[in-house]
DNA sequence: ACAAAAGTGTTCCGCATACACCCATGC
DNA sequence: GCATGGGTGTATGCGGAACACTTTTGT
């Protein structure tokens, strides 16, 4: 273990959302440690320092990929945090310096948010690496600052999402009905929408192209399927 | 000098955007150095390497102070900036070398925004920190990836303008007419706005206060005075 | 009298909201 | 035939955008 460094370390944590077709949930890794009152077992977000001549983004899309095996996806820094209090608990910090293997003065990081879409192969991967994905109501006490970086990261989601509603469609499968979409409004916004003044809205959206395809053997009449043209929405957008 | 650290250096800049009455400004510091080309003389934003346990909005409201005097202001994280090629310059690389004492692998910055109203007091202080009040529309190249740095705070700005305009009134003198609203509104957004509707908008406004008192002297019918109401403003706003 | 800026109303359009009934399908 | 969710229209209100003339004051 090197002396203290009295420069600050600069990590990159990702808050990645992730959708399963029916609830949004948020990418945590199980991180257990020795501390004073024994063994202990919690959640943190995914994260990690950067390296030497590590672009941030780089360094957030290099930590995401290791963890997911994902690549080019919606991933946005949205805000630094760099309280020295955010690493005061104990557990903290001995859990730190036995990950650099380093004495820590303090460490900064950079935040980042993606959006994905949990596929059966995610689930998987995920597992295997101690990933989990967690409902955002039953999250605890995580480690460090990272219930407030969720907050913020899901906050900042939705601001996004309402200037630009790409993001959505990475969520969906690529035909993918009306209720669909609005569920997960819902479910990112965490209130019900008027299904009427959805769907004239949805509707009205020329990069939504509606399919002849309907939904088979449901138990009630089948919705049309639709499908997300990008060209046509990037050419109405600037 | 000491050896070069293999942990980055972190860093706050601050984009410092004050206005005269009359024009947004921006604040620079000039800096002078040595090259291989000879002498040179440019400008860079008002920043500081971060102190050991310092809070990254303590480092940023320090530089503030030890440059303006000012506290308390609208100061606002906006983005971080870490790609390793910000300090590829050879001139920014000495420089940094220079001002830190030390041999740079890289430095990382988080970037603040502030709006200010640029007193009679604030001139001098500035300018006998090598610090002036640059016109938006003049400034050339800037050290570093300041320029970028200028083009988000900007951004940032207007947007968070629109959600909650408290900080114009920041800006401007306790006792302010119509038209010194509505020429503040055109320096920030950079577009001329509809003096009709304009009207319309700010009587609605119940946190602006007319006051009986009008201009003196003017070569031209004297407009009123009304003063902001953060009470009213904040009773009305959650 | 003239220059210069203050002060003011109407119309139109698009967008969000509120709200309830019939339709198709599988069981 | 019944349960389940799919699919649809109308009326209302609010806020933004366009647009021009009269008033006040100093010179």
């Amino acid at each position: 273990m090197q002396e203290t460094s009295l420069y600050p370390h600069v990590s990159v944590d990702c808050a990645i959302f992730g959708f399963d077709g029916e609830q949004l949930k948020i990418l945590l890794i199980t991180r257990t440690g020795e501390s004073e009152e024994g063994r202990y077992s919690d959640m943190k977000l995914p994260g990690s320092v950067i390296y030497e001549s590590e672009n941030l983004d780089d360094a957030a899309y290099r930590v995401l990929y290791e963890l997911t095996g994902i690549k080019n996806i919606y991933l946005q820094q949205f805000r630094s945090f760099g309280s020295p209090d955010r690493t005061k608990h104990p557990r903290d910090i001995v859990w730190l310096e036995n990950a650099i293997h380093m004495k820590i003065g303090r460490i900064i990081t950079v935040a980042y948010v993606a959006l994905i879409k949990i596929n059966q192969k995610l689930r998987g991967f995920a597992d295997g690496y101690e990933a989990h994905w967690c409902n955002l109501s039953e999250i605890g006490q995580l480690a460090f600052d990272h219930n407030e970086v969720v907050e913020g990261a899901l906050n900042y989601v939705r601001k996004k999402i309402e200037e630009d509603p790409t993001g959505m469609y990475e969520l969906l499968p690529k035909k993918f009905t009306e209720a669909e979409l609005r569920n997960l409004h819902e479910v990112i916004f965490g209130e019900k929408v008027d299904i009427r003044n959805f769907h004239k809205k949805f509707i009205s959206l020329n990069y939504i192209i509606p399919l002849e395809e309907k939904q088979q053997n449901v138990a009630h009449r089948a919705a049309r399927y639709y499908r997300f043209d990008k060209i046509i929405y990037n050419k109405s957008h600037r």
